[in-house]
RNA sequence: GCCGCUUUAGCUCAGUUGGUAGAGCAAAGGACUGAAAAUCCUUGUGUCCCUGGUUCGAUUCCUGGAGGCGGCA
């Protein structure tokens, strides 16, 4: 086994740098970590080829400076999950040690850093036989009377999940269809995997500030030829089926072609609302990480001090 | 200038056969067990444009006025 053969993590190095999107990681990475560093990319969209105006995927230039893991590694049509970004992740780590570098896992997406540190559940993969079967169950039956199955056969997760919840009733089902046994029953580890020891490094920023940024970074992408993207991944037939097309950014133009169009100034506003809304979310699943060092985005020396102070223990 | 429509939550609009009002979006907070830029939960006092009248009581009916939109001149 793979895993009983890997070192332990206790002696290594890794930090973890986290801030909501547009809060200026890209920067930070630029004037802090630029020697001895490599990057991966913890950032649900930008694993995806193609998708890079409006993911906001780092510079060719930057990417040339820096090794950057788990960028343009699928195409927007495939699925990605946790699972494979803990997979891929551990590679992209090994290796950067084997390199004599320091792995800097940077990104917004929360979830993929909570797993990453902390492992999965035991939970099963679930087989496409049983997605399909619980999406048509879906479809004939309707979410509440999933809701009820769920209930019955679950109903630590029944309590926990809401009614409206579709995605996590499907989640749930699927686990107990595949397993035999209830998602609930599969517990979910609470200590760094591997003896990791991470230095956890959240930067913020006011809101009023971020809301600027965000507002100036969306017009930047306009600038930068995000129609033209939109336009190009229409002719590779992309839609909203496709995993990558979800990120904000792209499902804004994608549902404005269902409706028939909406002025490219109405999308703008929609990207903004959307991108605020998704930021928020961020940094309320970030709260949830205890052992965490909040630094203020543009104390440089704040953040050089804590990473020195941090390397020094090993 | 005349005629019609319109003025209600930050925005778009419901509604009250007269008993001071509610949706969506936004906003604020929260969750998060292999799709997470996803998905979901909680939170709604606002001179119901102003004025006068009718009425026990008007945002709702009537008078007058102001703003907006449309048509005719």
């Amino acid at each position: 086994m793979r895993s009983s053969t890997r070192p332990t993590r206790r002696n290594k190095p890794i930090v973890f740098l986290f801030g909501p999107t547009a809060s200026g990681k890209t920067a930070l990475v630029e004037r802090l970590f630029n020697k001895g560093y490599q990057i991966v990319n913890a950032d649900s969209v930008q694993v995806y080829r193609y998708l890079d105006v409006g993911s906001a995927k780092p510079s060719h230039d930057l990417m040339r400076r820096i090794p950057h893991h788990l960028v343009d590694i699928l195409d927007p049509w495939q699925q990605f999950s946790v699972g494979q970004f803990i997979e891929k992740a551990d590679e992209a780590v090994e290796r950067i040690w084997d390199d004599g570098d320091i792995p800097l896992v940077t990104g917004g997406t929360a979830y993929y850093f909570r797993h990453f540190l902390y492992g999965l559940s035991q939970a099963p993969k679930v087989d496409a036989q049983v997605r399909s079967r619980v999406a048509d169950e879906l479809r004939r039956t309707g979410a509440q009377a999933m809701h009820g199955k769920l209930c019955s056969v679950d109903p630590v997760s029944g309590a926990r999940i809401d009614v409206h919840d579709v995605y996590r009733i499907t989640r749930a089902l699927e686990v107990y269809y595949q397993s035999g046994r209830p998602l609930s029953s599969f517990t979910l580890p609470h200590e760094p995997r591997l003896g990791m020891r991470p230095l956890i490094l959240e930067i913020v920023r006011d809101k009023e500030q971020l809301h600027e940024r965000i507002r100036q970074r969306i017009a930047q992408m306009f600038a930068d030829g995000l129609v033209d993207e939109i336009r190009s991944l229409r002719r590779m037939h992309a839609s909203l089926e496709w995993p990558g097309i979800g990120g904000i950014g792209y499902a804004e133009f994608f549902h404005a072609f269902d409706e028939g169009c909406l002025p490219l100034s109405a999308i703008a506003a929609q990207i903004e609302r959307n991108t605020k809304a998704y930021a928020k979310r961020q940094m309320t699943f970030f709260r949830s990480f205890s052992d965490s060092i909040r630094i203020d985005a543009d104390d440089i020396e704040g953040v050089r001090t804590v990473v020195e102070d941090y390397l020094s223990t090993f």
